[in-house]
DNA sequence: GTCTATATCATGATAGAC
DNA sequence: GTCTATCATGATATAGAC
């Protein structure tokens, strides 16, 4: 492992912990077992390093649902194939979609969210593709519009990761409770759509 | 208006705006146009004021559901009492949601939460009742679990508000269409709920 | 109560030895 | 490439005049 993924991997952990701000170029050296002054040899700043974090971590993010709407598949199979992938992949990474809201509301981002409008664009198409099929084919209700289902499908199954703390205070779950009922949600989640979506 | 009302409206809109981290007492002081020192005066650090900001605002997000949950109605209705609600809430508020979470996250402010759970933990028990004599009444389905419906009710409300910059990148949308679309949501969230948890 | 001035400290960043 | 030492800055917090 060279000092560079050492460092990507302790920033991403820090930079995932306690945001831009809350982080401390410190606690990233120490955790990557370096010298302080090695991240600016390798990343000439805070921000430069931060950057490049965040650009992985929001690409990670995208990518599983850019590869589950390029399926050829049928739009119930493409929803459950999408909740079963975000929620194995926020089972290991809990803390990326805090991370990655979070970070994409700072101000400073905004730029750089923008300038990935190309690349993101196409899904919402895509997935519009999807749904106006399956109502000609009867196989959803015509009323659905699609991207009140696509952001309805994100929200139910990012949400709870992201309010865990919240959650479990208002539902007065412990830790290991918390995530038994996440793995309960997954079949949930199908069957609520499904449920939601069909004639 | 009272210079300790203006500090803290001054230091809601900071916070709220940049979190706990990445806000500063300097900005904190100017826009609420007085000195930094008075702050010190008012407050006597970051950290006290900051709690007094958080419990509000944490509050003020809570009050509403318990408040919409305590009402003598159907479970349809209560649910869309609190469609309603949160919808002009949050055109109200659009930074509230992600302050609370973004905050909610931070290790600092777990030992608060955990004092808040006597307060919270009734609403899910509440919002359990309401489910299981809906149940019973046969106007929901029976095999509807009462913590999933709550926190999809949630989910689907708040996150939309959250992840707006994401979610206008994702589907290419401007500021003014995003509004657009939420208007919209409200009635599409009732009807998605109404539908995924009918007979 | 309100301000100015300052103490104290932590941070990001740089310079330079090895 | 890696480290030590240090700078420059900006932050919270305090002391004290008015």
């Amino acid at each position: 492992m060279t000092t560079e993924e050492k460092i990507l991997e302790a920033a991403r952990d820090e930079f995932m912990l306690n945001g831009y701000s809350g982080c401390r170029m410190r606690s990233i050296s120490d955790k990557a077992g370096i010298n302080k002054g090695l991240l600016h040899y390798y990343f000439k700043s805070k921000d430069a390093l931060f950057l490049q974090v965040f650009d992985s971590t929001f690409q990670e993010l995208m990518a599983g649902l850019r590869n589950a709407l390029a399926q050829d598949l049928h739009l119930i199979e493409k929803i459950e194939l999408i909740v079963d992938l975000y929620s194995t992949h926020f089972k290991k990474n809990p803390g990326l979609p805090a991370f990655v809201l979070q970070e994409a509301n700072r101000d400073q981002n905004s730029e750089f969210l923008n300038h990935k409008r190309k690349n993101m664009s196409p899904m919402a198409g895509i997935f519009h593709t999807a749904v106006e099929q399956a109502k000609e084919k009867g196989e959803i209700r015509a009323d659905i519009k699609s991207e009140h289902l696509f952001l309805s499908l994100l929200s139910l199954m990012i949400f709870p990761v992201l309010a865990k703390p919240m959650t479990c205070v208002m539902m007065n779950k412990t830790e290991e409770e918390h995530q038994t009922m996440m793995e309960e949600r997954r079949a949930f989640v199908k069957q609520f759509i499904k449920q939601a979506i069909q004639l």
